[in-house]
DNA sequence: TTTAAATAGTACTAAAATGGTCCTCTTTAT
DNA sequence: ATAAAGAGGACCATTTTAGTACTATTTAAA
């Protein structure tokens, strides 16, 4: 449910990796080489991200990126934003004869409020609280079944 | 981003006219001559919330669907839970070679993190609450570009 | 006891999103 | 000049999603 692309996951990978190599500049291939991931798929990523003024390129020869900005000022938000762009949580595909005059338009009231709280939420992280992260692995209740963490996260 | 599917969103707009009709038996024929939705699309989605236990279906001629229990104790979790699976934020293809010993983990971590903070909000929005709404439209900004939440809602 | 109105379950298909790769162009240090 | 980078697209395969259809089962009512 609710899940954030695979692509968008790698991302906020890529811009750990920037973070830790403390604005020495990075280049494509030293990333993809440093975490595992495919040259072209982390070129893809890094050229989206700088587009969206997450991270600073350099071109030529010894060019590379680094994090525009610090890393405690870069959000889930912003990363997801930048990656998936800016689309609501609803789509509403709004065929004009769906949705007769009744309940429908609450609801979708109701799910822009969902949204702004989530939103809320993903502002609330950032990358610097992606490195610092030696918190205990929380086991939790999802839907019924415990989720097991290890299988939910990256090996 | 974050996008929840459009099956999902009808299937709130399903519940609410459950909801609507107070424990009253409604066919799924009835269900989808009201909400504007496809029959074939609002009985596959009363199916799916049956078997997870939202509604109670009773079989045979005059037969039909009704909210299995009160409205404001089914959040907008449950909901997601039953139509879209209880699938976590992340979903790692985890290829035995990605992801090296660095920062990569850590942020594991903290998409699970973020998922307990985005399930809080999800369960703390109930289905009482969608059909409620006239609280006034919040206007927010959204990525830098406000969201007209007229084309966002359903129309 | 037959019939028709319903749900249950599942399979299938078309369309859209996603992930991943590749190619060409531009920039720049050496 | 050359080679090492990034910029920007185009492209295709795979998966997901949405929607439909079909068959079986249940049950109220004629």
């Amino acid at each position: 449910m609710l899940r954030i692309s695979k692509l968008t996951d790698y991302g906020t990978v890529v811009l750990a990796h920037l973070a830790a190599s403390r604005s020495e500049r990075v280049s494509a291939n030293e990333v993809a080489a440093a975490t595992g991931l495919g040259l072209p798929t982390v070129s893809k990523l890094l050229k989206t991200l700088a587009r969206s003024g997450l991270v600073a390129s350099t071109r030529g020869a010894q060019g590379g990126y680094q994090l525009a900005r610090d890393a405690a000022s870069i959000s889930a938000a912003d990363v997801i934003d930048a990656l998936e762009g800016p689309v609501s949580i609803t789509e509403c595909s709004a065929h004009d004869s769906h949705c007769g005059l009744e309940a429908t338009c609450s609801v979708g009231n109701a799910w822009q409020r969902i949204n702004v709280a989530i939103r809320r939420a993903l502002t609330e992280i950032t990358l610097a609280d992606l490195l610092r992260n030696h918190l205990p692995t929380p086991r939790f209740e999802f839907a019924g079944t415990p989720i097991n963490v290890e299988s939910a996260k990256h090996k």
